[in-house]
DNA sequence: ACGATATTACGATGATTATCGAAACGTCAA
DNA sequence: TTGACGTTTCGATAATCATCGTAATATCGT
């Protein structure tokens, strides 16, 4: 998973809607939801749900299908953890996530950058 | 942690700038780093960068201190390990990540929403 | 107190995002 | 093949974000 991806996943999660959204459907497993339902279940209309969706979808976080004439939204389980496997081993270093991150590179001495 | 946090902190590195100020100080740890030396590592003007670190300091991700004319900034990794569990938690529910989560409540069949 | 250094606050600007209604597009049932 | 249903595309609009130069603030050494 490369930076770019990342941060589109991360920023597909940093909305209240999209992140609500994702939770629906992670509750309802790899069955998903028909857009219609997810847009009564989040209160949004049908073109902005619409926008939403495209937004999680092309992070990763979500896969779609068609099943006659609606089309259902599910969460691919794989990209999430990837996220997370990004995030445990990039950007945690201390304390209790330790157990399962390699601790973070000791900051060289010999860097171009000096503290004050 | 609550919802608007989790969505505050995504947000905060859902930038390629931010992300990298971000990994720069996982790589330094509790040292920190200053201002300037972070504006030199990630190539950002001064008045720029204080807009981004402002963006990680509000979402809990960053502390400042002063250490005589410099703020050193570094990382709050009780911050990142509460959002990765927040995500552990409510965003993993298959495959993988499942070891470490309760697996999802499994859809109760009586819901408002139909599938299709 | 003054000048130099380190950083932030302010104001302006262009880019991107979120929202929605209306129209178009697939799919199905009769 | 027409009509209804479910969803997306298209425009328009308002709001937020990112960037930077310049001015203001804080700290230090002398």
């Amino acid at each position: 998973m490369d930076t770019v991806q990342v941060i589109q996943a991360l920023g597909a999660l940093a909305h209240a809607h999209r992140l609500s959204i994702y939770r629906l459907l992670v509750e309802r497993g790899p069955a998903g939801l028909s857009a219609g339902a997810i847009a009564e279940g989040v209160g949004l209309a049908p073109s902005s749900l619409t926008f939403h969706l495209q937004n999680l979808q092309r992070s990763g976080l979500l896969v779609q299908r068609r099943e006659s004439r609606s089309l259902i939204y599910s969460v691919d389980f794989d990209a999430m953890n990837t996220l997370v496997g990004y995030l445990t081993e990039n950007c945690c270093a201390g304390s209790s996530c330790a157990i399962e991150c390699k601790p973070a590179k000791p900051a060289r001495a010999g860097r171009k950058i000096k503290a004050a």
